[in-house]
DNA sequence: AACTATTCATAACG
DNA sequence: TCGTTATGAATAGTT
């Protein structure tokens, strides 16, 4: 066990640290990076080993937002806002798009004017959408914005009012949602009866991303451009 | 150096495993369960080493879901949204950069990240307080005329994402008001190492993972089942 | 960024 | 699921 002599120890090796902030700032942001490298890779890890589906959302120490996602960010997020949100649909809808019903009508020629009827108030539809869309996008962060800001600092009775404004809002959508299927059934009664049910076709408008399986279908990046958008990533989902 | 006999080696230790799939189902959920305690744990101590927000969701290969989120899993991921959809934050003053007063921080570890998120949220209630309930009033009355009039011309798919994000608000919004009464009270009791189960039964059951390291406003948690208040903390919301 | 001594995480087992 | 142990991995401090 002889030591070169010229040969000290190089390295005092890891130290054992407190959790506790760092306060300096450059040990700080070298800790992050280092961290964060190892946190994203420990979800990947966890991701392949036993399939789960993660996402990670982190903003360094000087804000810049970074995240990592399997298969990815958006869909678990999606999946996280959807089991979390579900809880009080009051007007529970039963099947989706009625585009779902483009595909399965036509058999009957009388009915293809309701599919041509259909088809283009889908049209009409989705260029108005993508308008909407647009401008709801960008009402998105401000309105996230305001659920944080009034989460976070207004008092119990706004909250309060704020819910009450949420819940009119939520049931003016799920009227417009009612009579639009009832419309759409009207119209299509004597096409294909019931269409869908739920599941069927369901993600025609959703995109769902599969998940490649064995392989490492991940999303790992970063956001350098401080007061940019993200580009690479599709918040796209319509709403929310 | 010789061994006793009687005493080989009681372990294997630690062996080196390829990152793949595991497929025996009992050990992937083995691996699942410590594996996700190692990353909420690394997560926990990357934000409180380098005071960085973060958000991590796990869904579980049986479908549950688990969060951890610092100072929540919620305001990480409005954070994250506005910062991909509006990356510049208007009149309302960004409220969210602790690391504005950071260098006022620490000597007492566990009480100091507190001490600066209270301190900071009171002051930033103090200096904004009626500028912010007006421009929320303003912004409240112009997004519930936005979503009036786009209620008229969106799909069904998209009313239905609608709802399920203004379920999510109010649901977020129910949260807040609820931990603005008992605030005071768990703030004392989130001191906690690693809990192990979510207790419960199908899909989403109800039960809690709370741990903080250092006394850290953090939040672990498994969300509730559906129709169900979020548990754990053993009180009631109702709201819904 | 690279290096290394050391602490930490965890695979295998009871 | 929980505890133990030996070993693989992550990383704090230094160069």
């Amino acid at each position: 066990m002889m030591m070169p002599i010229s040969k000290r120890k190089t390295s005092m090796g890891r130290q054992k640290i407190e959790i506790k902030r760092i306060e300096r700032e450059e040990a700080r942001q070298v800790c992050f990076s280092k961290r964060r490298a190892g946190l994203f890779k420990k979800a990947n890890e966890l991701s392949v080993l036993c399939g789960a589906n993660l996402a990670v959302v982190v903003f360094s120490p000087a804000g810049k937002p970074f995240s990592f996602g399997h298969p990815s960010v958006d869909s678990v997020l999606d999946r996280f806002f959807s089991s979390s949100a579900d809880p009080t649909p009051p007007p529970p809808p039963s099947f989706h798009d009625p585009r779902a019903m483009t595909a399965a009508a036509s058999q009957v020629p009388e009915l293809d004017q309701q599919c041509v009827e259909l088809a283009e108030r889908l049209e009409g539809e989705r260029v108005r959408k993508e308008t909407l869309e647009a401008a709801l996008r960008a009402q998105r962060g401000d309105f996230a914005r305001l659920m944080r800001s009034s989460v976070e600092e207004l008092g119990v009775a706004d909250l309060e009012r704020l819910q009450a404004a949420l819940d009119r809002l939520r049931w003016d959508a799920a009227m417009r949602v009612d009579q639009l299927q009832i419309e759409a059934q009207t119209r299509s009664l004597t096409l294909a009866g019931d269409v869908g049910s739920v599941g069927g076709g369901a993600y025609l408008g959703g995109g769902f991303i599969a998940a490649a399986q064995g392989g490492n279908n991940i999303d790992m990046q970063a956001i350098p451009a401080p007061g940019q958008a993200p580009a690479g990533f599709g918040y796209d989902y319509g709403i929310f």
